[in-house]
DNA sequence: CCAAACCGCTAATGCGCATTATCAGATCGT
DNA sequence: ACGATCTGATAATGCGCATTAGCGGTTTGG
């Protein structure tokens, strides 16, 4: 094909069609446009010069005199590739993957974005490469409120997995719904009989806790029962005298540990305590227990990010958006004692 | 910060300073140099107005000027984040995103590169962004043989994970050394009194099916043993009546019918039959039982490919190196019935 | 019959940066 | 005291592309 000399340029194929640098620019474009016109036989003289010589754009040129690129960002605060952090980012990846290629945009991840110290990642680093992205998604359980607030200030197109507060501005997002999920687990709870429930958990550090907890106590206050909060490192001890015949588990792992607990004092789940997670279920089907709870549409939050994020770059907007979490049914809720 | 105005540039931030964009720009880059000279007071002002304002080079223009990114493209021939591809690609790109961030690299992932019928991915379509790296890693069980071509013709820099024979000029990769792995598995069979062994799959396909086949065929020569090679679909029949002890499957899923197969015939695997994984993943599958096999180092890979792009990027060469698989004892590797 | 509209194309310009060539002033040597 | 060297900075240029203004030449309308 091509020699091993200097890559083509639009200049290159200009000459070799006997015609100008602009020309082959406009052919390349202005596919049928009014204002500018091009012969039919010059066109397709430039059309097959470039197609015998395999031609491609320099897109940092691209960029440069027009500002685009179909390169979506993706900005992660931890690797995103888990070794260790459970795979967390994967089902969004996958996602933003499939929504990425249907539209044809590549993805730039920013991987580089370590501060010096190995702290945590920071968007706006001395190197950083965002501005070579039209847009940037971000990812991560928590996000800084000035990274989002400078994203805000300058201009950057953006959309935040994850329901973000307002930080300088309005933020676009699209996140989970959690408050009617976790309310509607409490109603099922109350449904069979449960009257004392509790919420373990932070239930802040970050708006998906806070969220999670805000739909508990939506849930106990509209279905009548008596929900208190409790701790991540509650003991089951705590939850015995307290007379707590159902249990919602933030955390995924404190789930986990506290049906151990559980089965370790001669407890049977869930005949002697209903356990409710709201947490991670990465895959559903590995796990040893299979909780009830419901399950974080992930992957359709990946796919809706993008096609938001198409939508702002397109024609502007702040959408700020909430998919619904499929509850499921699973084994841990039961009637309560005694019902 | 700075207003919602145009972003910063070079040129904005000389005004600020009090001096021209040439200074700006040799601030930024050559830090101490002997050549040309800035007086530390200068630079004090200039660094001083960068961070006030928080300055980040527009990448776009930075390529163009000097033709480097720091950006690495990763191309796959399927969807990267696997849905359904059974993870076949994780764990090389846990590696490549574990190196890229060590060495300050971004990652490009090629996600648009679909042809329009919705067939194999291309690199070079009419949109690629491939020249927007400075180099490129390619993934995939098989690589098209003349984008490998174009790709060497094109003096792009790039590494391929995997193996690949010679295309129009030797191919750089990091692959996985199957052929003494394999060569090491029936050294064990032959070890523990197997005389009969067979290498179920097609051994064609691709480097790492040739290279697989080639190891059992050297191991059975080197070990003294009767080697033969049957096809994917042979059956659980075809073995017995062969006299075959110890099966070699090259995939995964292969095994898991084979081994699944044996039970249902009652057979006990491994006391009546050994069996053995060559770990070819193309088929998801659900994993359940322990096979003997080894371990293919796919994290290694990712982590070495990029830091043999990095040495092409730096210095030029072809490097090919082989990293060796871990053997995996597992459970269905036995003495030979009536040993 | 002349001005206005049209046609197909190109020269010129700018995007933001890195780099090269050069320049004005200070310092030096003899 | 005057050319030579050194210092610290800048004007100019180019990277490859998209875009705008405008050019000769032909057709049209009144």
């Amino acid at each position: 094909m091509t020699g091993p000399g200097r890559r083509l340029t639009q200049q290159d194929i200009a000459r070799m069609a006997g015609v100008s640098q602009t020309t082959v620019s406009l052919v390349l474009n202005k596919r049928g446009d009014a204002e500018v016109r091009i012969a039919p036989e010059t066109r397709e003289r430039v059309l097959r010069v470039i197609r015998e010589t395999g031609y491609v754009a320099d897109p940092a040129a691209r960029r440069l005199a027009d500002g685009r690129n179909r390169i979506l960002g993706v900005f992660t605060y931890e690797a995103v590739f888990p070794a260790e952090s459970g795979d967390f980012y994967h089902p969004f990846l996958v996602g933003i993957e499939e929504c990425a290629e249907e539209i044809g945009c590549d993805l730039l991840l920013f991987t580089s974005a370590r501060a010096a110290s190995g702290a945590r990642r920071q968007i706006f680093n001395e190197e950083s490469r965002v501005r070579l992205a039209d847009g940037c998604l971000l990812l991560g359980r928590t996000v800084d409120s000035d990274d989002l607030a400078r994203l805000l200030s300058e201009g950057i197109p953006f959309v935040s997995v994850g329901r973000r507060e307002d930080a300088g501005g309005p933020v676009p997002y699209v996140g989970a719904d959690y408050r009617p999920a976790v309310s509607a687990l409490v109603e099922r709870a109350v449904a069979l009989g449960h009257r004392r429930l509790a919420y373990v958990g932070a239930g802040t550090g970050g708006e998906s806790r806070t969220d999670r907890l805000r739909g508990f106590r939506e849930g106990v206050a509209a279905f009548g029962a008596d929900g208190r909060h409790l701790p991540p490192e509650a003991s089951l001890d705590d939850l015995v005298m307290a007379g707590v015949t159902a249990v919602f588990v933030e955390e995924y792992a404190d789930c986990v540990a506290l049906a151990r607990a559980a089965g370790e004092c001669g407890m049977e789940i869930p005949r002697d305590l209903s356990i409710l997670t709201l947490g991670a279920f990465t895959r559903p089907v590995q796990v040893d227990t299979d909780f009830t709870g419901f399950r974080i549409p992930r992957r359709e939050m990946g796919r809706r990010a993008v096609q938001l994020l198409a939508g702002v770059l397109e024609s502007g907007g702040t959408p700020q958006e909430l998919l619904p979490c499929e509850l499921i049914a699973g084994g841990t809720l039961a009637p309560a004692p005694g019902m």
